[in-house]
DNA sequence: TCACAGCATAACGGCATCGTGATACTGACG
DNA sequence: CGTCAGTATCACGATGCCGTTATGCTGTGA
């Protein structure tokens, strides 16, 4: 469906998967995931945006400051699944390869 | 990291998601694609082309036609899971809602 | 009240990708 | 060999999203 992929277009970004990253340990604020990952804050602003509107993340604004962190920390292994996904799907690749050769 | 990034976005575009839905049951050629999902048939050879390079699908061709069929049937417990923390995310933003209300 | 740190937003150029229509390739079959 | 169904590819216009630069907003503390 329609929501399924735009769900999945939320973690087809590099760094919005850093962002995200960032924010395994625990709540952040925009300044802390800036310097983790050496983004634009701008641009880092903008990415949990994203993360909120998609529901991903939860925003707390606490004195001057803005902490994120995940709403659900069930999507850490959405992602770790797809990376297993990814490896086997490389192996099956070079295996079929190995196959020809 | 970037490659997992694009692995996600392979699955980020509702018509190549309803394509891959469509090899869901077992192999099918081109044409049976098309038909089941309503898509142009140059649409159609084209999520099926990017789908087999992200090697999430193989090609079979036999006699004059071509069939594809998931490599590795795990993707679908990979959008079951994102699906169902899809609708744990909207209720989990209702309840935000509802709190406030 | 002023200045500043932290965060959000606007405007913009650039690039990727989507979908279409037209065309090329390739087996099967008469 | 010629034709046709099935499939792939090309060229193109359109749209969307990314990242940057610059600017706006909001609290805090002096």
């Amino acid at each position: 469906m329609e929501a399924l992929a735009e769900y999945f277009k939320v973690f087809s970004e590099p760094n919005r998967l850093a962002v995200l990253e960032t924010l395994r340990g625990g709540s952040l604020n925009v300044t802390a995931v800036v310097d983790k990952t050496g983004l634009s804050q701008a641009l880092v602003s903008k990415h949990l945006k994203l993360l909120t509107i998609a529901g991903v993340v939860k925003r707390r604004p606490e004195g001057s400051l803005v902490f994120y962190e995940v709403s659900d920390k069930t999507v850490f292994k959405l992602i770790g699944q797809a990376e297993k996904l990814l490896l086997a799907t490389r192996r099956q690749q070079l295996d079929a390869l190995a196959a020809i050769l």
